[in-house]
DNA sequence: GAAAATAGCCAAAGCGCTTTGAGGCTGTTT
DNA sequence: AAACAGCCTCAAAGCGCTTTGGCTATTTTC
């Protein structure tokens, strides 16, 4: 069914129809009401595509995921974070594209989606730090939220956050007030931008308390369970082991705990442990207690809100590039205490 | 840029660059070549909206994702599925597009995809026994591919499934034949039809050898960490504990795993564990050992073999419903060995 | 050398929508 | 009675592409 099809069942022409369905005021009440009947009866929807045309509207929003052969992850965030735009997406009347894409084809697919009128807008993932991307994107002239920052691009840019430096600086507060001295950093890739503020953070607490950063106590690596495992048992047969570890992901986190457990330790007493949660639907931390004492910061929610950003800035172009800084909280789990005595 | 004015740079008409760019034999490989340097020169792509409208393809792929607020779960399975799909689609030319959806809209979600005429196929996620979306689509009229399948559908369709009841029977088997008679299960939610038939599979091992089944060993729900610690946790304090147990994914099994570890028993000797491996990418089950002795099925690779069977489906209507059938490889891990003498 | 086939190109219609510019009706005002 | 507003409706153009059905040279065939 379409809308020449709808509006000679009625007996109407096309304009009155559309003008009906898209809620112009030129159409009488009782008019859109038999319109919009019909409409509902026959299933009627009008194409996206021709829409589209018309209107020079893609009412869509591309999502580009690297995902190249070399380091085949997906980012365990992705599904949440997802989930949480699309709600706000959905109810805009927007669709989402996703493109899975080799890192080096990252510009090309940026081109094509703006050269094709693919998107309205897209969400740039996973910044790195001086990404190149944000340079691209500005240059190709299409609506965008950077999902994260990228530390060193002085150019102005709408993005949203989660102010990872300081929830890590508190969670080092957190610890050398429980007497921990030796504290270790698990952390993610330093050259994602969030590892690198994480870091930024823990630092900040260690120099402002005069600890000297050691690097035998501090890693970096893809957020796996291994990870948290292999350093963890690395650092624990140190001839001094720390005593906390701040970790960068909960899927770390099991690692952590478990080389701590089969070290023989128990968690929260012998080795404390903060991790960052980010609140993803399949991996709770506990119920009303967590497990791990955390920086919590609900992906899901950072979904909505970045969408709802991105969609302002389409539907009003003018508007300077939008920030938006979210706060992690501390949840204090049973996986931390006071420093063992020595 | 777009084909009016490219022809017109080029002094020719829009028919011949037209042609010119998709292969078609009328035009001279000398003014081919012209073409594509000047389309290349200018970056100039089809607008996927026209080329769709003239065509009647969509050239575009919908994924729907049931997640309400409710059961706010997101399968965890789904970044790398999608990963692996997208592969495909990028190589075919085929956008993906994503619909998050509270389940009751769900049918709306596919008639709309239809009548707007968005995609040309469809991926049907998570079918549950006898699940009337299947009903839906073959009414529908939409090419689809269900990954996983439905039993008590009897009407074909297009699926692609690992075997899911004969990797559980051997898993049982190979437990069994480790000299375990107490073997628990923690299985997925049970509507869900995989959960459903690796039930099955845990059944058929039993019966076959005359071991009733417990339901006190039985258990099934939201496959979290926490699930697998809950109920391995309960289970580990029965009369008569399990000496080994079956379980529906790796997330859940770092959950059992804690569970008895928090027991002080040492898993692959006082308990031994097999675990259902995704190959998620965050979630390796270790490197060249295994952690976990698995039943292992990439659903990356499933993801890419069903996009090729969908587009497939897409290319060639008439084509008879595929269906695919993959086998999980057993890979013996640490997490397994004989049973404790008692 | 004429007829037929072929190669290479093009104008225009059509895909399903929105939107512009232009009526045809009412009922009210001069 | 004419003029004038609304109010409601419509025909047609246009969005950027593909595709049909020519058309004109050039080549092949007999």
């Amino acid at each position: 069914m379409n809308l020449k099809q709808l509006s000679e069942s009625l007996g109407l022409s096309q304009t009155t129809v559309s003008r009906a369905l898209n809620g112009y005021p030129e159409v009488s009440e009782a008019t859109r009401n038999r319109v919009k009947l019909a409409a509902e009866q026959f299933n009627y929807r009008p194409s996206t595509r021709a829409k589209g045309l018309a209107t020079g509207q893609a009412l869509a929003i591309g999502h580009v995921i690297p995902a190249s052969n070399k380091h085949e992850m997906v980012n365990p965030i992705f599904g949440d974070f997802i989930a949480g735009a699309g709600e706000t997406y959905a109810r805009n009347g927007y669709e989402m594209i996703l493109s899975i894409v080799d890192d080096q084809d990252e510009y090309d697919i940026y081109r094509g989606l703006k050269s094709r009128n693919a998107v309205d807008g897209i969400v740039l993932h996973g910044p790195r730090m001086n990404d190149e991307r944000i340079a691209l994107l500005n240059d190709i002239g299409l609506p965008y939220v950077v999902h994260g920052r990228a530390s060193g691009i002085t150019a102005p840019y709408a993005w949203l956050d989660v102010n990872n430096r300081r929830a890590f600086q508190r969670a080092a507060d957190f610890l050398f007030d429980l007497g921990h001295r030796r504290i270790a950093l698990i952390n993610g890739l330093e050259v994602m931008d969030f590892a690198h503020r994480r870091r930024m953070g823990y630092e900040d607490t260690l120099r402002g308390n005069g600890i000297p950063i050691d690097p035998s106590l501090t890693h970096a690596g893809e957020m796996t369970e291994e990870l948290g495992f292999d350093k963890t048992k690395h650092m624990l047969a140190l001839p001094t082991p720390p005593t906390a570890i701040m970790v960068s992901s909960m899927i770390v986190a099991l690692g952590v705990r478990r080389a701590i457990e089969e070290a023989g330790l128990v968690i929260g007493r012998d080795v404390s442990v903060i991790t960052h949660d980010d609140a993803l639907s399949y991996l709770r931390n506990g119920g009303d207690v967590p497990i791990f004492t955390a920086t919590r910061s609900s992906v899901r929610d950072a979904g909505r809100q970045l969408a709802e950003m991105l969609i302002a800035q389409i539907q009003n172009p003018l508007l300077a590039p939008q920030t938006q800084l979210l706060e992690a909280e501390l949840m204090v789990g049973q996986s931390t205490g006071p420093a063992p005595i020595t």
